[in-house]
DNA sequence: ACTAAGATTCAAGTCAACTTGAAGGTCAAG
DNA sequence: CTTGACCTTCAAGTTGACTTGAATCTTAGT
């Protein structure tokens, strides 16, 4: 299988598969004598594994310590990363629920405002929300197509 | 005040100011007789806002709208962003919610096998975790320091 | 023989939101 | 008169996950 047909089969393209071979992710392939990467069934399943991750939220730098060695990686490890990524997720969730509360109370405020042809200051209502934005929180980053 | 205060004053960095300043986010400020940029208490107040904007998640260029024209944004249009903020903020937590339920999956599986001494099929293991996943979604953002 | 599809490498571009660096001007204090 | 803090501009670097482009090669089909 070369790599036209890797990419099919997994949904990826081939520039992107490239891309993890060089970043460690993919064990080299053989080639073919003009070249070309030549790739068993097993690189799908890789793959397969590298997009699960990838959906999961994991950078594909924590990935590189997972799929570097060649297999078992220790599962004390593993657990720990999914640990470390449900922790994640949860303050991600926290944050968006800050987040909506105080958009939901901009909105009421705005809607009453109008309602009642009023001026709003801006300014003093983003002071009064700032106040209440607890934890900034940082990226998520969750998949790209 | 000069920009090394405005900063103080916001928690923002010189080079930040700056840099909303160049992103038509902030009016070009009046000028010392030395080319030092000198700003009103009012800059502050349309910091804070820039501040809040980017707390509830809304992309620079998003904002550039609706800060570019001096003052009173269309209420309706403001509305709408707000909705359309809410929008992804729902679809996000979606998004996380099935990570966690996934993350949560592999852990049991993970852990019941370890405790029985299996080896687990990772590929077999990702396809079938694969298979639940529905929306991939693209990233947040959520505010920085 | 020619074309088109698909492969190769390497370098550089993309997006966001800034930061950092280089090279220099201004100004109060010692 | 020199040091140091603070300011200026402009260009380039950062991070993540790739994509795009340029230049070249291989191979199957007409």
């Amino acid at each position: 299988m070369r790599i036209g047909e890797l990419a099919e089969k997994t949904g990826l393209a081939p520039s992107a598969i490239r891309f993890y071979e060089q970043s460690g992710l993919l064990p080299e392939p053989e080639r073919s004598p003009n070249g070309y990467r030549v790739y068993s069934e097993q690189a799908i399943g890789r793959l397969r594994m590298v997009q699960l991750a990838q959906n999961l939220g994991f950078p594909l730098d924590r990935l590189r310590e997972a799929f570097a060695g060649d297999e078992v990686y220790p599962k004390e490890d593993l657990l720990h990363k999914l640990d470390t990524r449900l922790d994640e997720i949860e303050q991600l969730m926290t944050a968006l629920r800050t987040q909506r509360k105080t958009l939901r109370t901009l909105r009421t405020t705005l809607s009453e405002a109008w309602a009642a042809g009023k001026c709003v200051d801006g300014v003093e209502l983003a002071n009064q929300l700032l106040a209440q934005q607890h934890e900034p929180v940082r990226r998520s980053k969750t998949r790209h197509e």
